[in-house]
DNA sequence: AACGTAGCGGACCGTCGGTCCGTTTAGCAA
DNA sequence: TTGCTAAACGGACCGACGGTCCGCTACGTT
């Protein structure tokens, strides 16, 4: 890839970044915003992410993998075996993950066509979730019990409650993820 | 209401309702076309729903509320005391319309600003969701785990699920249920 | 230095949601 | 039945947006 293309591209990344961050709708993030935002031409912001939905992915992938490094290192430290304790950590990861990146998650969860599934982020942590609930309780519907408890931390229902507090939203997970897991509630 | 103003309004629901029925992708179904379809002009539409949102909301509170009907019409027969029978026959019926409608819910869940959630029919089902689990398991958590119970029903991803058999998918539900209820897994 | 090509950018296009306003017609009263 | 009025109609029209096209630019190579 050619130095300015190089340049470029990064260039558009960080601007449609920033112009996500501080939207409040993402659907009033345009195109044509994020090219005069990096200082480009719409011709360039097609040519290389082929439209607004890789333009999305490749935004929403690369925060996503920063954030996967970062957990991954975290969690190196102090092996947890158990498997329902880690469930509850990436799920936890997965909801703060929601709430810093809220505008950018709901974009790219609303671009339609199971936007929220075509995508390689979700494929690795149903996998690994999977993996921990078969481990945990069992294979039985461990593959679609996963698929809910991401569906859980769905940007929108993360948004829809907004204003809860930090603390109960993270709570409710927890309980959720314990119970799947096959624990009994508390209470 | 005049009477054609009552006529034209039944012919646009009916005509929006087959045509999303038979569409592979909402987005693919436009205002020109409902308003072709439905033998009527665009103005008339827009005057009577208010946007697109408006069409496809009323749209999805009629099927919602004839669905309703029917469900409490079948569970009145024969008094289900226990709440966690009563979580499972909800969420069931809710699986089976979101299969059956499929398209419409899409659409109505990818309508932007919280839209699976500005909407009667959710605010119903969650309150009674949130109620059983409480009775079940205690109030701790029951308002997020019924949100998380809604969600695991999302559209896009029963969809995303659609080559499942049925049985699986209904399987999966009853499984998470189950759990979050307070049951612990059989196997 | 010169050259071929990958890359650039913005004018341009089709479509879509939504508005506007001149025309029609339902409903009522005399 | 006739006339009147306000509600309703419908489609031409508008602005915005995603996406394309093509003449121009400049990077990297020889």
């Amino acid at each position: 890839m050619r130095a300015d293309a190089a340049r470029n591209r990064e260039a558009v990344l960080q601007a449609a970044g920033l112009l996500f961050d501080s939207a409040d709708d993402p659907a009033g993030v345009s195109m044509d915003d994020v090219a005069a935002a990096a200082g480009v031409g719409k011709g360039t912001l097609f040519r290389r992410f082929g439209d607004r939905a890789g333009l999305v992915r490749a935004l929403y992938e690369l925060r996503t993998e920063r954030m996967a490094a970062e957990f991954e290192g975290a969690t190196g430290a102090d092996d947890p075996v158990d498997p329902v304790e880690a469930v509850v950590r990436t799920m936890d990861a997965l909801l703060r993950f929601k709430i810093e990146n809220r505008a950018l998650s709901r974009a790219l969860e609303s671009l339609g066509g199971g936007s929220p599934y075509t995508n390689a982020a979700y494929g690795h942590w149903h996998g690994r979730v999977a993996a921990l609930i078969a481990e945990a309780r069992g294979p039985e519907s461990a593959d679609f019990l996963a698929h809910a408890l991401l569906a859980a931390v769905r940007s929108d229902l993360v948004d829809h409650l907004a204003d809860w507090p930090d603390a109960r939203l993270k709570a409710g997970v927890e309980e959720l993820v314990r119970s799947v897991c096959g624990e009994r509630p508390t209470g």
